[in-house]
DNA sequence: CTACACTATATGCCGTGGCATATAGATGGG
DNA sequence: CCCATCTATATGCCACGGCATATAGTGTAG
């Protein structure tokens, strides 16, 4: 049966409900094994991560990738750069920006916490929740999520102001 | 095809990327309307709400719902207090805790707050979503996540030591 | 070239959460 | 009843993000 998207928001409320628990369990999941065995957070990984795979990002670019302030994106570039993880390069074309990229130190870190991240994930959902579920499960999971994700970015919702 | 869940994160990368993001945007988005016409955030919401629909809830019980620290559910029990919308009240049972109920001032809210976030997210996730993938998709999603929740409550995953 | 509007980022203040610790109360063995 | 221990929550310190503002740099009209 459908929802009944006009006047009946129960379903809505545990979705969004259901999506903040999932997100908030196994990012803090994430959260502990990164930080036991890297000494870094998963805020920090994913930076790290977009960095690596989007070099010449500006601090505005990583910040609209995740939605999340600039000032925010700012200061925590800040931090790893004085862990010496990435340095902010002149750009020629700007000078009100710089352009990101990873030391060598952050490229080692970042592979090392991928292989981590994924170990554990793949315990957490494969696992955990494939076991229970079925392989078939995942794959639906994932399709729905990245197209709820580019219907979001599309719109432009919950973009932060600053 | 199927994940390689023993040797391919990527997906299990990507799937936890959409995750976080959609998150993310879906949660700043109820957070600036619930702000802007009630005057809460949405984490204030989401525990409002748990109080109306578990009266007699203690501190702990909706950290352990909610997978947060008790002391971060401790301040912002205070918080919600001193605004008026909650009231401790004695445990007959167990000194050391406190029964949490919504006063008159908090069911209202609750219920008004509900009505926004309701019609929020139908305009996020029925039209964005809806209309640009179909209804089937949203309960398929909806299916998905409450599942995935249940197998991380199930296994205690990523529940914070305090 | 100059003023003015616009843009990108950095910084300050504040609210909030994590984590460690303190404290009051509960519980079990003797 | 009393100690040791365990448990529930409150509190303090710290790190981080949001948001407003400041600052430096860009672009453009004239």
């Amino acid at each position: 049966m459908a929802y009944r998207w006009d006047d009946d928001s129960t379903g809505l409320l545990g979705l969004f409900d259901d999506l903040v628990r999932c997100e908030t369990r196994l990012y803090n999941a994430l959260n502990d094994r990164l930080r036991e065995r890297h000494g870094i957070v998963t805020s920090q990984f994913e930076v790290l991560r977009h960095v690596r795979d989007h070099p010449g990002s500006r601090v505005g670019d990583v910040a609209a990738a995740f939605a999340i302030g600039i000032g925010a994106t700012s200061k925590g570039v800040d931090r790893l750069e004085k862990r010496g993880w990435v340095v902010r390069q002149a750009n020629p074309a700007d000078r009100r920006s710089s352009l990101l990229a990873l030391t060598e130190d952050g490229a080692t870190l970042v592979d090392a916490a991928e292989a981590t991240a994924g170990e554990r994930l793949a315990e957490l959902l494969a696992e955990t929740f494939g076991q229970t579920f079925g392989e078939h499960a995942l794959p639906a999971v994932a399709q729905a999520l990245s197209n709820l994700r580019s219907a979001l970015e599309r719109d432009d919702v919950g973009t932060p102001t600053g």
